[in-house]
DNA sequence: CAGGTATATACCGCTTGCAGTATATACGTG
DNA sequence: CACGTATATACTGCAAGCGGTATATACCTG
């Protein structure tokens, strides 16, 4: 399947594969949180399912959706020859931070 | 920016992302290596450029292009929610290839 | 500066994608 | 089984995206 960038190009289909990362959701509940038509929803969940993103648990008459990692998983596959433009200077970063914590124990847990 | 996944979504423009990922390339390195028509590929870059994915460097007739990281990063970023679906499954696989290595020091060093 | 090379842009036609409205299907409850 | 709720689908209209052909622009070289 190819068609996964293609599916989360979508904005929508990002809100929604969000909204689902954290936890399952029916249809109504997505077109609620989203404020989407519920059409809408019914359609971009069809896109997603047939691009394998998400699967749909049946619960009565309602249908509650989740994610299916593969495909994201292989976007993730995919960003892996670039990310060596970054994780250097993230990694920099890291060290960076560290090294201040070490010096100053003593900071402020505030959020 | 946030056009970015709509941008990524084009296969051609993938194809010449992960190209200039391994190096920058003109125009005609990309049309060639590609087999994409020259409008073709100018006008992706285009799209790539306006979504800040790429820039040109002009050497002569020529226009270099290279990868422009920032972008790529953030969808980066948008996967990290997802990667628990994942990650797990990899971690319990680099353990499991780490104790081999561990138990069989003398692995074959063939590519 | 004429001709060649490298790249960008304009225009066109076709297909695809999205939202909205209306309708169908399926299930649950009195 | 009639009605309400939850979800899916059909249809329509409009806009955007892509490839192809033709042309413009910029630079280099003899």
């Amino acid at each position: 399947m190819d068609y996964t960038f293609g599916t989360i190009a979508e904005p929508n289909r990002r809100a929604i594969l969000s909204l689902l990362a954290v936890s399952e959701q029916s249809v109504s509940e997505i077109e609620h949180r989203l404020r989407m038509s519920q059409p809408s929803v019914s359609k971009h969940l069809k896109v997603l399912r047939e691009a394998g993103l998400v699967e749909a648990r049946v619960d009565a008459q309602r249908r509650v959706y989740r994610i299916r990692p593969e495909p994201l998983e292989a976007v993730d596959a995919w960003l892996a020859p670039f990310r060596h433009f970054w994780s250097a200077r993230v990694d920099a970063l890291e060290r960076h931070l560290d090294r201040k914590a070490q010096s100053r124990p003593k900071t402020r847990r505030k959020k």
